[in-house]
DNA sequence: AACGTGACACAGC
DNA sequence: AGCTGTGCCACGT
């Protein structure tokens, strides 16, 4: 039979978030607009979001932050504080929860890989 | 099928 | 300057 699959929609809009986030380059930090927007969904930063719920293995998801720079997904990380962890890790400083310097390590995936 | 929820973003107050 | 409401799309119940 025809290859249908039984999905009701393929999750490529999922893939195409964690292709993204896997192309930040170390070091780097983009938000869940920014990739929202590149994808076409610039409103819908919320799907960024929900996508990384489903985060596979090797999507660096603690690049990924809000608009603002806050780490707003370091609670649903185990532990937490392995974002920000892993942030310091890669050379970039995070006080309170926040990017130091965020727009200065912002990565815009519309831009450099445009 | 409908409603509620969700790691956001933006406008209005 | 912070809170509220609305928009967005997908998933869970």
């Amino acid at each position: 039979m025809a290859g249908k699959k039984n999905k009701t929609s393929e999750p490529n809009f999922f893939k195409d978030v964690y292709e993204v986030v896997k192309l930040i380059p170390k070091g780097r930090v983009t938000s869940y607009g920014a990739i929202a927007n590149y994808l076409g969904t610039k409103m819908s930063s919320r799907m960024v979001g929900w996508a990384m719920h489903g985060c596979p293995k090797g999507v660096p998801a603690h690049r990924v932050v809000n608009r603002n720079g806050l780490l707003t997904g370091k609670h649903h990380f185990k532990p937490p504080y392995m974002m920000q962890r892993l942030l310091e890790k890669e050379g970039i400083q995070v006080s309170k929860d926040k990017i130091v310097g965020f727009a200065d390590k912002y990565w815009n995936p519309s831009a450099e890989l445009l």
